[in-house]
RNA sequence: GCCCCCAUCGUCCAGCGGCCCAGGACGCCGGCCUUUCAAGCCGGUAACACGGGUUCGAAUCCCGUUGGGGGCGCCA
């Protein structure tokens, strides 16, 4: 049996690291068995879907490398995969299951069942539906809604009863049907609830392998009733736990940034965020860290998902982030780099700065964990008129000896026969010397006199990179300024 | 309130009855290196929630307590 599992997302926010790593792992499951990955749309709820939402979500998935096989904008057998295409298919179902009885339409109102609901936790009752309307004879059902009667449809849970099934990540599982509450499954605006669209859908698509968050778990009854009644073949679950927030609360927008692509714009790299969520929850059953992508697909089981839920932390996805950066060869790494320093500059780069760029971008590459800290650590080298960073210029400009620093150096540099980092260097060793000075004392001044700042890329490249015209210019300037 | 899930360093994960006075990674602290900041290297800090069992032996199995999470919608 072919392994075919999907994801269903609804286009009702930003696509998150909480769908994001559930999407992960359907697709290393997919991929570790030579299966199908695939993708719908979750969009019955017309009220809060928005295409914006649904562009991001793609985009994202995309940016993740998870290509899917089947699904929305790629197509398959089983096209359109967007729910609100499907409704006939659901209303079909829905006269197949009344027909047989396995569902009945009840008339409660919202409000009654709002009041009901209260009333029953008041009363410390459980606040799931009380089945009255199941007792209402066909005959009678039918001529109240003959007579225009609001009707929702729901399904007739058998009574007593229990449903097993087995969890791949939490094992056996037993629930007595006294805790699933006879369930709406059309609503009295003819509109699909989400347990019936996603049980036909995942039916109608052959899909063999459910592996969702565990918010879903309690549902799984209801899930694979529904399956039965379809006549599909018995789908196998997997329940990963949710993600936390610091606080150890379930991830939310309170904890700052959820969204995937908020962290694409802090300058996170996909490779980094694929590693770090599939190790939040997963373990590829040896202790390391960094694995390429290829040897997750090899190693991963359901099996060896965690069961604890499982705290999202940025600071790691940080170090993770420049570890990747770090592998990356420098092309690559001036290939992403480029498009946030030109963004940055607001212009575009000639092959003359294009080429004082790659010569220092491997020195920024090895300091840098985020893409985002590139453009401001190499702006100096590409404007005219550099900003000084005050906090550096009051801690390392005020010193008595900075304007002996300044000429000494201006004076040695304007000399030197050839303008190289290794003569550049040589030429101001030998200034320190002169002045007695360590080289935090010395080098720091021109450091900030050239920059702007306390922390730049190393100085003699970043001088040669400059070029002497500008170098001596910026140190005559910070000279003026003192 | 009821039902379900979970429980190893601050965090993520390893451990699936003896190899564990518990291992790796992030973070944090210290050192080395050093032209800044990083990186790198070296070292350190820190956990089996609690109580009962079972067993020759328990982080590992069972029960309970506590704690955390999820669910109980004509949301998904």
């Amino acid at each position: 049996m072919t392994v075919r599992v999907r994801i269903a997302p609804s286009p009702t926010g930003y696509f998150h690291v909480g769908i994001g790593r559930t999407a992960l792992y359907n697709w290393l499951f997919a991929r570790h068995h030579g299966g199908t990955f695939i993708v719908r749309s979750d969009d019955t709820d017309a009220e809060r879907s928005t295409q914006e939402y649904q562009d991001d979500i793609l985009e994202h998935l995309r940016w993740l490398g998870l290509e899917w096989d089947e699904g929305i904008e790629v197509g398959g057998p089983h096209a359109p995969y967007r729910q609100t295409l499907r409704l006939e298919r659901y209303h079909e179902v829905t006269d197949a299951l009344l027909a047989v009885g396995t569902a009945y339409p009840c008339f409660c109102t919202p409000a009654e069942l709002d009041e009901r609901r209260r009333a029953a936790m008041a009363e410390g009752r459980p606040p799931g539906y009380d089945g009255r309307c199941r007792s209402i004879s066909p005959t009678t059902a039918l001529a109240r809604r003959g007579a225009g009667e609001a009707a929702s449809v729901r399904f007739a849970v058998p009574r007593p009863g229990a449903t097993a099934f087995r969890d791949e990540v939490r094992g056996e599982m037993d629930i007595d049907h006294a805790n699933v509450d006879d369930f709406v499954i059309l609503r009295s605006d003819g509109s699909p609830t989400y347990h019936l669209a996603s049980s036909v859908d995942d039916v109608d698509f052959g899909i063999t392998h459910v592996v969702r968050g565990e918010d879903l778990l309690s549902s799984t009854p209801k899930h694979i009733l529904l399956t039965e009644a379809l006549g599909g073949q018995p789908i196998v679950y997997a329940h990963l736990s949710l993600l936390m927030g610091p606080d150890g609360r379930k991830l939310s927008k309170r904890h700052g940034d959820t969204a995937i692509r908020a962290y694409r714009e802090r300058g996170i790299i996909p490779e980094a965020m694929v590693n770090y969520l599939a190790l939040l929850g997963w373990s590829p059953g040896v202790d390391e860290t960094v694995v390429a992508l290829a040897d997750m697909v090899e190693r991963f089981e359901l099996s060896d998902v965690s069961r604890n839920p499982a705290i999202f932390d940025p600071a790691k996805l940080e170090w993770m982030n420049g570890v990747y950066l770090r592998e990356l060869a420098v092309d690559d790494f001036l290939a992403r780099t480029l498009p946030l320093i030109e963004a940055d500059l607001e212009r575009g780069l000639d092959d003359e700065e294009l080429a004082r760029l790659a010569f220092i971008a491997p020195l920024v590459q090895e300091r840098a964990k985020l893409l985002t800290e590139v453009a401001p650590q190499v702006r100096f080298l590409f404007v005219d008129e550099i900003g000084y960073d005050e906090d550096s210029w009051a801690k390392v400009m005020t010193a008595d000896e900075i304007p002996a620093v300044l000429a000494a150096a201006m004076d040695r540099l304007s000399v030197i026969p050839e303008w190289k980092t290794a003569a550049i260097e040589e030429a101001l060793r030998a200034m320190l010397e002169t002045l007695e000075l360590s080289p935090r004392k010395g080098l720091q001044p021109l450091r900030v006199a050239v920059s702007g700042s306390s922390v730049s890329p190393p100085l003699f490249e970043s001088l040669e990179a400059l070029g002497r015209g500008p170098t001596l210019a910026r140190l005559a300037g910070a000279a003026a300024r003192l």
